[in-house]
DNA sequence: AAATCGAATTGATTCCGATCAAGGGGCGTG
DNA sequence: CACGCCCCTTGATCGGAATCAATTCGATTT
């Protein structure tokens, strides 16, 4: 049933690299922006070390966790970009999301067992909390950001559902380019310059396009002069005319 | 922004109809099977009064939150069915979610608002847990299976995605009849007679199709012999056709 | 710098769903 | 019971995306 696409298993638990809560840590992460634990004092914070753990960082290819591991923790993505996906029963992949900086990846589940594999785009690491560590905590604070960043998430993926409703696939792509963009801009980074290290066959993918369809859509919109988009990264140069094509929620 | 399509507000907090948690009321709860509170024990459920709350029984048409609204709590589901719906700049109600008893409402938010609108499609009961009684829960096992619940919400909003990623209309409704099938199989229900209180536009818009698309769709299985569809109903008679027609993941 | 392999683009054709349009059927109301 | 309204069904046409196929481009290796 699991099929092994290539890259290696970097598992933060069974590795013996995990560093616990290290003082300064938070001050210096990239996802403090968007970390749940961002606005905590000092004081909570001191509170973290006892269910919360940095992990190793991650290379391209390497798997978070993969459909069918037993789902007993989350991760919480520090630094770099990861995909999910799910197989069919023909072995085809279906990209399901794509994750930045303070995204939760892990809850996708049934039955205590990840339904989807995580896989590093590119150089990245992430914060481990167990299952156990978050019913244990007890600190309100914590717990209701946890709860909103849960539904910050689920409005990701209700969005991109709205997405994957529109007809068009210029639309589709367009869509993509807006939210990638919105999310970028959440963090505190440039939203007119999207860093894309994953293949056009994932794009398409978690578009639901073929990859001729995806390229014919970017070579379009690319001698339109809407965006730049080049092997590993997408410029947006009218972000109105892509307004015009994509979704049009709030 | 806002548009009033019809019901009147049912709001929970405002009137004074919330009832405190009753001694007996979780064993004759419909929704015991799929309850996060389901497998406490007598001990650990006396401590629910504390942060949850039963609210009055909400009618076809009655909202139990409106896009823009504060969500500053979660709706767990005791009976009956809700739909979830957006709408973009143009007015066009977009379906997002179908919610049966066990599932919970309310996770959709940014920025501390609720980002859809929450419908009865029928008469229908909630159980309401504000954000901050979540947060100040000291119960292990409570906040662990909240999270498990989120995560197979989690997991089936991905199903969905992977649905609606289906190139053909006919897969698309072959993949809802199974995934619905699915559900209430989960709930100790038949999975073979799907109760449909939404209209078909509704089903339509949740499957991203138009309602012509679905029509011919429902008609064709229906001379096929595979479903047996009416007004507000669908009967599943061929589950192996359609397993073959829809999508086909684990 | 040449060679090689995978990734991405471009082309031609077919088919399916959106769209516009009209007709039928169920359900409530008077 | 008849009426009228809304929901659903059926029909005809057109555009666009999937599909099959071939080529180019780019990165990596030798």
């Amino acid at each position: 049933m699991l099929r092994v696409v290539g890259g290696s298993i970097a598992n933060a638990y069974d590795s013996g690299a995990i560093a616990s809560h290290e003082p300064g840590r938070c001050e210096s992460c990239p996802a403090r922006v968007a970390c749940i634990a961002a606005h905590l004092d000092s004081a909570k914070r001191r509170l973290l070390p006892e269910y919360f753990h940095t992990a190793e960082p991650y290379h391209a290819g390497d798997y978070i966790y993969r459909a069918g591991d037993a789902a007993d923790a989350r991760y919480h993505v520090r630094s770099g970009m990861f995909k999910t996906y799910a197989i069919n029963a023909e072995g085809d992949e279906y990209v399901t999301g794509i994750y930045l900086p303070g995204d939760i990846l892990g809850h996708t589940q049934e039955h205590g067992q990840h339904a989807e594999t995580a896989v590093a785009l590119e150089t990245a690491s992430v914060c481990v909390f167990s299952e156990q560590s978050i019913g244990r905590c007890t600190e309100p604070e914590i717990n209701v950001m946890l709860l909103r960043q849960i539904g910050e998430q689920a409005l990701r993926g209700t969005l991109h559902q709205l997405n994957l409703k529109q007809t068009s696939a210029q639309a589709r792509f367009a869509g993509f380019c807006l939210l990638f963009s919105r999310r970028l801009v959440a963090l505190g980074r440039c939203g007119a310059h999207l860093p894309t290290p994953m293949s056009r066959t994932d794009i398409a993918s978690y578009l639901g396009m073929t990859l001729e369809s995806l390229s014919r859509v970017i070579s379009k919109l690319n001698q339109m002069g809407v965006v730049r988009a080049t092997r590993r990264h997408i410029e947006i140069l009218q972000p109105e005319a892509l307004q015009a094509l994509g979704l049009h929620v709030s």
